[in-house]
DNA sequence: TACAGCAAGGTAACCGGTGTCATTTTGCCT
DNA sequence: AGGCAAAATGACACCGGTTACCTTGCTGTA
């Protein structure tokens, strides 16, 4: 913001005076004549400060490069400009992309992201999360699945007074404290997009259990293929995890049965893309012997041959709203129809699905 | 470390004295009936404390749930507890696994991770670093190719009192302030293995130029190749940008030559893939018609077809490492033996790479 | 004219630690 | 027992802000 001080000698009086030290509050006060307090009014924006008196201290933290330390300010507040990104995602394109997304939300804020991976299987992992927020008295969290989805961290945060969004692709809170991704409205668009095509023999396989996300894909899968009369076969299911490797296995299974589906969506891309080296170690040539359709839209679908259909998900800008949303807290205006199609899922087509052979 | 507090009545007398607030230094001192200053002792680790003193603070400490306020420390210290990881690599696997290594080097030191992602092209890059630094008080920052080759940073940050730890591939630095991933070995063992396998036509995919590990991964090639009796044929070197789509792109140049390449060794497993993807499209079978080795072994390398034979990169490890150098100063014993084997890039074989076709 | 009421700003204490330097204890020697 | 240096501890100011509460000066009104 206030980075004039690149300029070659100190063009200021008033710079000089400081000898070469950072700028406090009080040189602020000394120099425009007035209390601390009153630049401390500035700074925290107070409507107790005439037009005139504001300006001439602003003027000043300007020309002297002011910005108040944040430490002593959270140490007054009990409370710092930090926000904890709290997560045990596996998938580094989720995490990498949701970081970009709570950094482009929190740009120019003052706020800092404090990335915090963790484990919801430790014993340890509820006391790990009250040690973080209380010891660093974080500002707020965001939460992402699946630890978003555990309903005993919720309350160890309200505790610490400690603001939090949890990103989830269901409704589990207070609308002031969710972004939802709707992740069954894009499975449901799959599931349209593959009875289009003309499929009827469709197989799904899941994602870990412990993910909420699993059961949503699921379920807008149904609801997809559901509008064309379709129903998902049980026999056609397979219990994966999310992992490439999964990915492998269950498409293996499925394409290797005697009675083998024509088309198989996968709850992420990294599954689709095991089912790809499925298919091919099971002689299937894709698109044309079996159809895949993958979920999040992540590097990987364009990377793997042929490139992945899939469902791309928002989760930079998901990332985004939830930053805003927290630091705006629940004076802020994000609302659902701000969010609008950009936070939604939506279809992407590439060269994994095709017709059916007859 | 310390969460006995999750037992359902307080069981420590002292602990209703507090009614609920979390201790400060005072409550410890009041309880124990020294000094706050000699409870700061113990925290500190001055050896200038009885040790009765120091056990009986200790114990206090333990009972009550103490934990001394970072942003009081920091305040008094003139210096944060966060150290910050500076980045402008675009490839997510790279930032999460370097995020992991750091916070796995940092884990109950009380530090935590403050990620700053920046783009070293824009005019306010400087002032943005210098910002950030400074604002936030940075303990250290860990410096990340490219930023990490970029000679105006460091100046910045003494100047800031902020400690940093380049990460590059090859000496930038004084040795307590870098930590050298040696590309160049990776890649000599990338060329001696196609010169192994009986290549001699060997082409080659750069990366971005403004990564010094482009030239390095060259430079080692041409040794490992070298050491064969094999050069590096300037018709056969393509400058590539680190990504998939210029890997495509100058794999298919590469490919389509009269006379084309029997193998090639890209900067890094992105642009192996894109070369994958371009020997489809160009007809060619890998390894039969054209061997690939790629760079890095990130998942993508396991998740194309065929799998890439890489080199490995152990950047978790260089992150750890990393943070712990930070942290102990130069009072710290990270060396260069320490480091070892573990610090060191090694090849990985898989299937994408085979003798030429005679 | 007196005075309530409000706007604008100031004072002092405090947030929870650490630095400096003085003071008390301790152990050791004579 | 007395003396003394070294070890252990404490008093107090300070880090850079904020909160709670008070003062000042002006305006409007009875």
């Amino acid at each position: 913001m206030d980075s004039d001080e690149t300029g070659a000698a100190s063009e200021s009086r008033l710079l000089d005076l400081l000898k070469g030290r950072r700028p406090t509050i009080n040189d602020v006060a000394r120099f425009a004549n007035v209390s601390k307090k009153t630049v401390s009014r500035v700074i925290n924006k107070s409507p107790a400060v005439r037009e005139e008196t504001r300006s001439e201290i602003l003027r000043i933290m300007h020309e002297i490069g002011y910005a108040p330390d944040p430490q002593a300010r959270g140490l007054a507040f009990r409370r710092s400009f930090l926000i904890g990104m709290i997560y045990d995602n596996p998938n580094p394109q989720y995490v990498v992309n949701m970081q970009q997304g709570l950094l482009a939300g929190m740009r120019d804020t003052g706020f800092e992201l404090v990335v915090h991976p963790c484990d919801r299987t430790s014993p340890t992992f509820l006391a790990d999360v009250r040690n973080f927020v209380e010891r660093q008295k974080l500002f707020g969290v965001v939460l992402t699945p699946s630890v978003s989805e555990d309903d005993r961290v919720p309350p160890i945060l309200d505790q610490s007074g400690c603001a939090y969004i949890r990103i989830a692709s269901v409704a589990l809170d207070l609308p002031e404290r969710m972004i939802i991704s709707h992740d069954h409205l894009g499975a449901a668009e799959a599931g349209r997009y593959l009875a289009k095509l003309g499929h009827s023999k469709i197989g799904f396989i899941s994602g870990r259990p412990s993910f909420r996300s699993s059961h949503e894909r699921r379920r807008g899968l149904e609801v997809g293929l559901g509008e064309s009369g379709l129903k998902l076969e049980e026999k056609y299911v397979e219990q994966g995890a999310y992992t490439f490797e999964s990915g492998v296995e269950c498409g293996t299974r499925l394409l290797s049965a005697a009675d083998r589906p024509t088309a198989i969506f996968a709850a992420n891309d990294e599954m689709a893309a095991g089912v790809l080296q499925a298919a091919r170690m099971t002689g299937l040539r894709v698109p044309y012997d079996v159809s895949v359709v993958g979920f999040d839209n992540f590097q990987i679908a364009e990377r793997v041959w042929p490139r992945l259909t899939t469902i791309h998900t928002p989760t930079t800008e998901i990332g985004r709203l939830a930053a805003t949303k927290l630091i705006q807290g629940r004076g802020g205006q994000v609302t659902e129809e701000q969010i609008g199609a950009k936070g939604l899922p939506s279809l992407i087509v590439r060269d994994s699905a095709a017709p059916p052979i007859r």
